[in-house]
Order: structure tokens, then C-alpha cells, then sequence
RNA sequence: GGCGGGGUAGCUCAGGUGGUCAGAGCACACGGCUCAUAAUCGUGGUGUCGCGGGUUCAAGUCCCGCCCCCGCUACCA
């Protein structure tokens, strides 16, 4: 996988050229202390859906992930496996992280690791700045810290008995020690901070998100120590190489780096600051309060949106590593595909809400509004072209109330999806398609082709011809409009209408998806194989 | 403890400024149709809207109390 794919677009602006500015959406950088599970997926998937739809609305678009690695977690499971720590995330990277874009048929423009040398000599220079900027100070970090663990603990680590403080792991006290540490100065700009959620009321979504991280500011913010000087896997810190930065502080920079802060300005200025951040509301503060902090020191603008999203639930819990509840993306693409993982994910979970996945639920939804909904639309049109046209689409000579009602339910599909994805309600846009693949069906059955196919006289081919050609528009816009969500199937169906005469599917724009009577009459129907064929029962 | 979100049909969830707000999808039952992936379309029931009080002509919808679940309450990411 190349590390940048310039866009068309990118390449056709040329040198010295002023570029639109980007949608620049980003996932978060992941940390890679195991394999991807479908938590980390969702991410990708809801941000991969978003920006495929931007694309599709013609938009200059870049679409960022990538890789979290360093940081004592990653150093202590390479220990673990008897690697160096540039050798484990390498491995992982390369085997884990990066193939499971692949499962699900993520189409991100750029992918980047924390441990790209990049990406640290920016950080580095970063940190430099503030450093200079007197925005960093020495101090002392003190804490609670285990010797058993080596390591300083957090409060919800320990337990307390007697007045006395013991680690969980270990079961001994722990001692109160303290480091010398840097600290930037983050309690300067609680003030800015609300300012900009005040002013920017979009700044962090969904609301509920938003609340949080404005009573926590409220609170007040203390200082926060940036460099760490009791392990040594990190970015050092420029101007004392004892100590390695805190791995937040090195990673948030990944999304300015990326976009070629202090490397390529122009570049820079065509993607930064960036549309949305999207997170899981477990890493929301970093996001939503450090690093506007970090950028508004720096003197550069801070995003347009950080969105938190929701767990995904499983038997009502949150999905876990340690309680074995993780599920591998790859163990649901191989039964299901990824355009219905990505339609499952993208549709059946509020987005910005925590989700309940079951397999069950994937399992119905899969038979009930892809196998049984839209494949089996797609298949019964392409049959009834192929029969009673000679699978050649004719054309509609015979419109009346029931198509005039079929394409303004397209207007209105449109619509509705288009206001949604504004919103970055994902699953609406998704549901307002899918929809229309209900009403399809239910103009196919009102208007009974295969009875009016036993009409021979003009009048009645001609609204047989009518039937047909209406319903297969009605599948070329839903191919364009499930594009974003489910490229290879919308591919495919987009090649058995014999839609090629519009130009390629990537090209159809959503917003003029829904003008009726594009598809061209003298297309070539076929009926190819099940777009999403029916579960066995042992699948099911 | 404080703050925030939530407890609504078998399941997943909408609704929530008080009066067709008792809903959708799935599942289930019955009927239509037979082009289609035994698919599709229509119809139908299901619920003390967490518990107990209160305000009101009228309360999932407002007020009070209580129970339960989840998140946040800073430097694991």
C-alpha cells in the first residue's frame, strides 16, 4: 500500500496551482498494541463512507488514518514478545493494521505511523517552538508509582486499605515519587478553550460529547506533563534527550504532519484545518480539549469538528480485548463481504450513538434489505428485462402518476440523504436510501409488469417498456447513491444495468442522482450473479 | 458524591415544547401475487412508555421521590 495515493485531482492542479481546499477527515491513529477489532474498524468504516460520499459530490476530498506506536504499552508488549519496539509495530503494521483496510474496503488516501521519521522530526520541531515560546516548562510530576509495574499509576489502579494506597496488579503499596518532567502550560487556555466551544457550538459533536468536554473544561485544567524519563520509547524531547515525549503529545501532531505542516505549505494550506476529527468518545478529550490547546499555542487554526462516536455493545456490554468480546473485522467479511459489513455499520447504529452488535441482528438485516431487498430487486428487474426485452432497456414511452410518484420519491431520497450526511448522520442518509429500495419494490408489485407482459398490443408493450425502464433508473440512482456505502456491489450493479454509457459510477455525482431518465434506453441489462446471495442456514 | 445520557412492543430503537404519542424496522400471523435470491406487496395483534406520588379537563411527555444501567469526574491509550 503506497503511504500517499495523490488524487486525480490533486495531480490535474498542478504546480503553483490554488487548490480548493480539501474535506480533510481524519480517523484517529491507532494504537497498535494488538490486531485492528471492529471497533477501531467502525471508525474507519463511518469516516471511509463519509468521505467516498463527498468525493461523489465531486469534492476535493483527503482521507487520513494511521498508527499509533509509541508509548509504554507498545514497548511493554514487544518486551512481551521478545521484539524491539520498532520490530513489533513494524510486524503489526504491516500484517494487522494495514490489511484490515483492505477487509473492509476502506479507500483512505493516506496512512500514517507515529514512528514515520516524518512525522517525528515534525513533532520535534513542534515542541521546539513552544518550548522556545515559553508554552513549555520544567517541573515535577509526582505520583503514586508502583516498583512492581515501573511505572506511575492512575487513581482507578489502586485500591485503598487502611489509609495506605496498594497497587492492583501487585498488591503492594505504591510510593509517591516524583520526575522531573516538561509541562505545557494547558491551564492557559481553559479560557480560549470555552471561548472556541462558545463561539464554534459545532466544534464537538454530537451534543452530549459536546457537554462533557464543557464541564470538564469549566473544572478547570491543570498543566499537563508532555515528557516521560522512565522508559525511552518515544520522540525524544529536542532539547533534553533523557526524557521522550508523552505518546498523546507526539501522536495528536499526526494529523498536521500528515497534511504537511512545516514540510509543504501550499499542500498544507489546501487541506488544514481539518473537516472533522472522528473519535471514539474514549479518546474525545484528547481531541476535543489538548489539542486545540496545542494548536492554539502554536498559532495555528484548530479543527472544524471533532465527532465522538459510541461503543459498540456487545450482550450490552462494550466490546473488550480482555474480555474476549473483540470480534476481527475478517471474521465478518468473510461470511457477509464488506459492502454488508460497511452497510450494517453504517446503517443499523445510530452514528454518534453506542450500538448494539449482534450477529443475529447483522444475519437479519443481511437476508431482509440486501439479499431479499435489493438483490432480489436488482435480480428481478434484470429477469424481466432479459425475458420479455431481450435484456436491451427500453424505452419509456408511457409515464403516468405511478412513475411521476416513483421519481419524486427519488427527489426526496436524495434529499433527505444529502441533509443528512451534512449532519454526519450516516445511518439517516443509508436509511433514506434504503427506503427507496423499499418503494421500488412495492411500484414493481402495484404495477404487476408480469401481467401487463401478457398484453400484446401497443399500448400494453408500451407500458410494459415503461414499468421496466422506470424501475431500472430507479436502480441506477440507488447503485450511485449506495456507492459511498457499498462500492463493490453498487460496481457491479452499476455493470449489469449497462450503465457504462454515463461514465464511470465513481463519477455520478449524488446531488444530481436523483434527476430522472438518465439511463440511456438501448442499455444492455444482465442479470448477473446474486448481488448479495441468501445466507445458508448455517451462516444464518 | 457531582455532572451528563438512558430505562417505550419478543429484539433494535423513534417519539418526548402535555391532548390521533402509544410508533418504525425486524420477528410472528393471515391474505394477494408469481417477474424475482421460497423473494415481493398488503393487513394484523402484541406494550401497566423503570417504580411511587403530584400538577392538570388531559402525562411516556411537566414536578417531587425512588430503583436500575452507562459515560465523564485529567495525564492507560
Amino acid at each position: 500500500m503506497a503511504e500517499t495515493q495523490p488524487s486525480p485531482d490533486t495531480a490535474a492542479a498542478g504546480a503553483g496551482a490554488t487548490q480548493q481546499k480539501a474535506y480533510y477527515v481524519t480517523t484517529p491513529i491507532y494504537y497498535v498494541t494488538a490486531a485492528p477489532s471492529i471497533g477501531s474498524a467502525y471508525t474507519t468504516v463511518m469516516g471511509d463512507v463519509l468521505t467516498r460520499w463527498h468525493r461523489q459530490r465531486g469534492e476535493r476530498v483527503w482521507y487520513l488514518t494511521g498508527t499509533d506506536e509509541h508509548g509504554q504499552k507498545v514497548l511493554r508488549a514487544a518486551e512481551e514478545n521478545g521484539m524491539s519496539p520498532q520490530a513489533w509495530t513494524d510486524q503489526l503494521v504491516e500484517t494487522a493494521w494495514k490489511p484490515v483496510l483492505k477487509t473492509i474496503d476502506a479507500a483512505n488516501d493516506q496512512f500514517i505511523r507515529t514512528t514515520d521519521a516524518d512525522q517525528i522530526e515534525r513533532v520535534q520541531e513542534f515542541w521546539r517552538r513552544l518550548h522556545a515560546a515559553g508554552e513549555v516548562y520544567e517541573g515535577l510530576y509526582e505520583g503514586p508509582y508502583c516498583v512492581g509495574c515501573e511505572e506511575f499509576k492512575l487513581p482507578a489502579d489502586l485500591y485503598l486499605e487502611g489509609g495506605v494506597e496498594y497497587c492492583r496488579i501487585h498488591g503492594t503499596p505504591v510510593d509517591h515519587i516524583s520526575e522531573t518532567n516538561y509541562f505545557f502550560r494547558l491551564s492557559a487556555y481553559a479560557d480560549r478553550l470555552l471561548a472556541l466551544y462558545e463561539s464554534q457550538p459545532t466544534f464537538v459533536q454530537p451534543e452530549s460529547a459536546r457537554n462533557e468536554v464543557i464541564s470538564f473544561v469549566r473544572q478547570g485544567l491543570d498543566d499537563l506533563s508532555i515528557s516521560r524519563s522512565t522508559f525511552d520509547w518515544g520522540i525524544k524531547v529536542p532539547w533534553d534527550e533523557s526524557q521522550v515525549l508523552y505518546v498523546w503529545i507526539d501522536a495528536l501532531l499526526n494529523y498536521v504532519t500528515a497534511a504537511g505542516y512545516g514540510t509543504d505549505p501550499a499542500r498544507f494550506d489546501s487541506l488544514w484545518p481539518v473537516d472533522v476529527h472522528l473519535v471514539g468518545k474514549d479518546i474525545l478529550r484528547f481531541h476535543a480539549v489538548i489539542w486545540p490547546a496545542m494548536l492554539l499555542a502554536a498559532g495555528l487554526e484548530v479543527p472544524r469538528q471533532v465527532f465522538a462516536h459510541g461503543w459498540l455493545l456487545v450482550g450490552g456490554e462494550k466490546m473488550s480485548k480482555s474480555k474476549a468480546t473483540a470480534i476481527a473485522p475478517e471474521v465478518i467479511t468473510e461470511t457477509f463481504g464488506s459492502d454488508a459489513y460497511r452497510y450494517y455499520f453504517a446503517k443499523a447504529i445510530a452514528f454518534g450513538s453506542d450500538g448494539s452488535f449482534s450477529w443475529e441482528h447483522l444475519s437479519a438485516v443481511y437476508s431482509s434489505e440486501l439479499a431479499n431487498g435489493l438483490g432480489n430487486l436488482a435480480s428481478r428487474v434484470t429477469a424481466m428485462v432479459g425475458r420479455y426485452f431481450d435484456g436491451v432497456l427500453p424505452a419509456s414511452e408511457a409515464d403516468g402518476p405511478a412513475e411521476k410518484a416513483l421519481a419524486d420519491s427519488l427527489t426526496t431520497t436524495v434529499e433527505r440523504a444529502e441533509a443528512a450526511i451534512d449532519r454526519l448522520a450516516i445511518h439517516e442518509a443509508v436509511t433514506a436510501v434504503a427506503d427507496f429500495v423499499s418503494a421500488v419494490n412495492g411500484y414493481l408489485t402495484e404495477q404487476e409488469p408480469w401481467k401487463v407482459a401478457k398484453d400484446d398490443s401497443d399500448e400494453g408493450r408500451a407500458r410494459l417498456a415503461t414499468i421496466l425502464y422506470s424501475a431500472a433508473e430507479a436502480l441506477r440512482a440507488i447503485a450511485v447513491l449506495h456507492n459511498p456505502v457499498m462500492p463493490k456491489t453498487s460496481g457491479a450493479l452499476w455493470e449489469s444495468l449497462g450503465a457504462d454509457a454515463l461514465g464511470p459510477l465513481a463519477e455520478q455525482h449524488v446531488h444530481d442522482a436523483g434527476r430522472w431518465g438518465q439511463l440511456p434506453a438501448g442499455s444492455t441489462l444482465t442479470k448477473g450473479d446474486a448481488l448479495f446471495p441468501r445466507l445458508a442456514d448455517d451462516d444464518a
